[in-house]
DNA sequence: CCGAATCCATGCGGATACTG
DNA sequence: CAGTATCCGCATGGATTCGG
């Protein structure tokens, strides 16, 4: 996460640390479960708000609103409203986002592979 | 995360929903900011404590032993104790731990490459 | 230095109700 | 269906203290 540090004037020093910032600040906003459960989810697809409740197991409607508007500031999800009745709204990764995403099936791909070392080792730290 | 489905006998399907219960657990151990930040920070070295909380910019003392204490049971992160005096404590990744590590490194390498991209993406959507 | 325990505020997050 | 707002319990997480 550190930004490599080298001797430069006042004004590229403050450029350093003002970009380290806003990093650790996206880091927070996008290492979190839900936030990284809805683009796995949304993968390749594009869906409706009710369908991505429908694919991340026990997210509550305030959850998935909240992260889904924090993924739009961001620019890693877009969202297209049809004015149509009953409204219709559709939510798709933008290409960050899916750059993201391969680095999240990495880490779900990591949680499968060690599922057997991660138990044995719960069973000889709990006993 | 939602493993393969395929139709088999009750124990061969009672066996697929507890491994998946036990990712969505894992996951939600290790999909959280102090977690990641930590791993980043141990990388290939060895620290002492009070040297990761160095590491890791504005983490708290209760918050980096919770979060060791829950790495070490997921065979993430190996702690040997010198019973010295004053005590001196060591934490290392283990090769779960350094294999996990790669994605976190991806996933900040993803940060520094879409900051501007989610710096403007802000901007639009703030304003 | 390391860690457990306690106290306590704040904010997360669920449930519900209401608008378009 | 999608989104916002309100209420509120409870867990999270910080500060501090004590013990080894």
């Amino acid at each position: 996460m550190v930004t490599k540090q080298f001797s430069g004037s006042p004004e590229e020093q403050a450029d350093l640390r003002r970009a380290d910032s806003l990093a650790r600040e996206i880091f927070s906003d996008v290492a979190n479960k839900w936030a990284l459960l809805i683009i796995e989810a949304l993968g390749e697809r594009t869906l409706r708000f009710v369908e991505v409740r429908g694919e991340v197991e026990g997210i509550s409607h305030k959850m998935l609103t909240q992260n889904l508007r924090m993924l739009e500031r961001n620019g890693l999800v877009e969202r297209t409203v049809y004015p149509t009745v009953p409204p219709r709204v559709e939510y798709t990764l933008t290409e960050p986002g899916r750059a993201l995403r391969k680095t999240v099936d990495t880490m779900c791909d990591w949680t499968h592979r060690y599922l057997g070392h991660i138990e044995e080792s719960r069973r000889g730290f709990d006993g």
